[in-house]
DNA sequence: TTTTCATCTATTGTCGACAGTAGACAATAT
DNA sequence: ATATTGTCTACTGTCGACAATAGATGAAAA
C-alpha cells in the first residue's frame, strides 16, 4: 500500500470489495481481519469503517462490530425516492447553465449507455450513468445537495451489479435518459423535477419488487 | 465521565461547546487539548471528530487538523434551501398521517413559540422549533430523508443562537409556522412542498444577508 | 533587505498492547 | 428437559508511545 493517509485507501478498498460482491449483506467486517490482510494497524481501519458507516453503506453496533448494510425493499425504494427529490431539485436549478454542447454530450452518452448495456459492460455502464447524472446536479452549486446525492449514489451502487441487468433493456436505458434531457430542454423547472423524480421512483420500485421476490 | 462508549459523549460534548459559542468558526479543535481536558486518550476523540466532520459541522484537513466550519453566506443559504426541499417533500408525504390531535398540538406549539420568543428563551425556542418540524417529516417513514434532515438541523443550529433573535418578531414566528399547518391541512402535496420550501428559503436568505453584512 | 534553506515544534497519523464486552458453550441446578 | 449460572473466546474499545508531517522560526546566502 502506498502512502498519504491510510484511511482513504482502506475505505476505498473496502468499498470495492463490497461492489465486487466479496462481502455479503449482514456480514461482519472485522477490524482484526482487515488489519492482517492489509498489514496495517487497526486504527486507520476503524476510521475507514466509521466513514463508510456515516455514508450509510455499513452499519455499526457498539461493542459488536460493523456490518454490511442489508437494505430492505423499503430502504431501497426510499433511497431512490430521496435521490430523485434531490437530483430533481438540483437539475431544476442548473438546467439554465447547460450549454448546447453539454446537451449534445448528454445525448451521446445515452447512446453509449445503450451500447454498453448491450455488451454487458456493467462496470462501465454504471460509471457512465454516474457521469450523466452528475452533469445534472453538479452545476447547481449547492454543496449540501451534492454531498447527499453522492452518498445516495454510493448506496445505490450496492445493488447495481446485482439488479441492473434485470431492470431495463438497453434501448430502454437510452430512452429513459433521453426523456430527462428533453425535460431539461423544456426549461420548465416543474417538469424537470417531476421527470427526474419519476425516473428514480420507477427504478426504486422495480428493484424493491425484485428484492421482495427474493431475487 | 461515565461509561458506555466515549465516542458519543465526546461528540456531544464538542457539539455543545460549539453551540455555546465556546469555539469560534475556523478555530482548530485539537485532539491533544481535548484529551487532556477530558482525561481520556485521543482514540475516542478522533472518532468523535470524524463523526462531526461527516455531519458537516467540522472540517478536516489531512495532516493538519479539524476545524469548526466557517459557513459562507452561500453555504448557509444552500443548507436552508436543501432543508426546505427535503422537509417539504417529507411533509407532502406524511400530511395524511397527521391526526386531528396532531394538528391541534402543532397549533399550540406555534403559540408557545411566540411566548418563548418574547421571553428570549432561545434554547427552549430552538428545541420547540425542532419538535415542530420533526412532526412534519418524521412520519414520512423515509430513513434516508430523516437522516439528511437531521444533519442539516445540526448544521443550522450553528447559526441559530447567533442570528435567531434578529430574524423574526415573536408574532411572526407564530404566524410563519401556522401558515405551514394551514398548508398541511389543505391536503395538497404541491402546496405543502411549496410552503415549506418557502419557509426555509426565506430564513436562509435572511441569515445569508446578515452574514454578508458581517453581523 | 530578501530569498532560500535547514532546524525545531506542535499536531496529526499509526502502532502494538491491553481492557472490556457480547455471545457461545459448558456445567450445574431445578 | 429446561433454566441458570459460570467460564471462555473472539471481537471491539481504549490506551500511551512513537513516527511523520506542516508550518514556524531562525540562520545563511544573495
Amino acid at each position: 500500500m502506498k502512502k498519504s493517509t491510510y484511511k482513504d485507501r482502506v475505505a476505498e478498498f473496502i468499498y470495492k470489495e463490497i461492489i465486487k460482491g466479496n462481502i455479503k449483506p449482514k456480514e461482519q467486517i472485522k477490524e482484526t481481519h482487515l488489519s492482517e490482510t492489509l498489514n496495517i494497524s487497526r486504527a486507520p481501519i476503524r476510521e475507514a469503517l466509521n466513514e463508510l458507516t456515516s455514508v450509510g453503506i455499513l452499519e455499526y453496533r457498539p461493542h459488536i462490530g460493523t456490518f454490511l448494510t442489508d437494505l430492505t425493499a423499503d430502504d431501497i425504494l426510499n433511497a431512490y425516492i430521496t435521490r430523485g427529490v434531490l437530483e430533481g431539485f438540483a437539475a431544476s436549478i442548473s438546467f439554465s447553465k447547460l450549454t448546447k454542447g453539454d446537451i449534445n454530450r448528454l445525448y451521446s452518452m445515452c447512446d453509449k449507455m445503450e451500447l454498453l448495456a448491450e455488451k454487458n459492460e456493467n462496470v462501465k455502464l454504471i460509471y457512465l450513468g454516474d457521469k450523466f447524472h452528475e452533469k445534472l446536479f453538479l452545476l447547481c452549486g449547492n454543496k449540501e445537495l451534492v454531498k447527499f446525492t453522492k452518498m445516495l449514489s454510493m448506496k445505490s451502487h450496492l445493488m447495481f451489479s446485482k439488479y441492473w441487468p434485470k431492470l431495463y433493456l438497453p434501448k430502454q436505458i437510452n430512452e429513459r435518459h433521453k426523456k430527462i434531457i428533453k425535460a431539461m430542454e423544456s426549461g420548465n423547472p416543474e417538469i424537470i423535477e417531476k421527470e427526474i423524480r419519476n425516473h428514480y421512483t420507477e427504478t426504486g420500485k422495480k428493484i424493491a419488487k425484485l428484492k421482495k421476490e427474493g431475487v
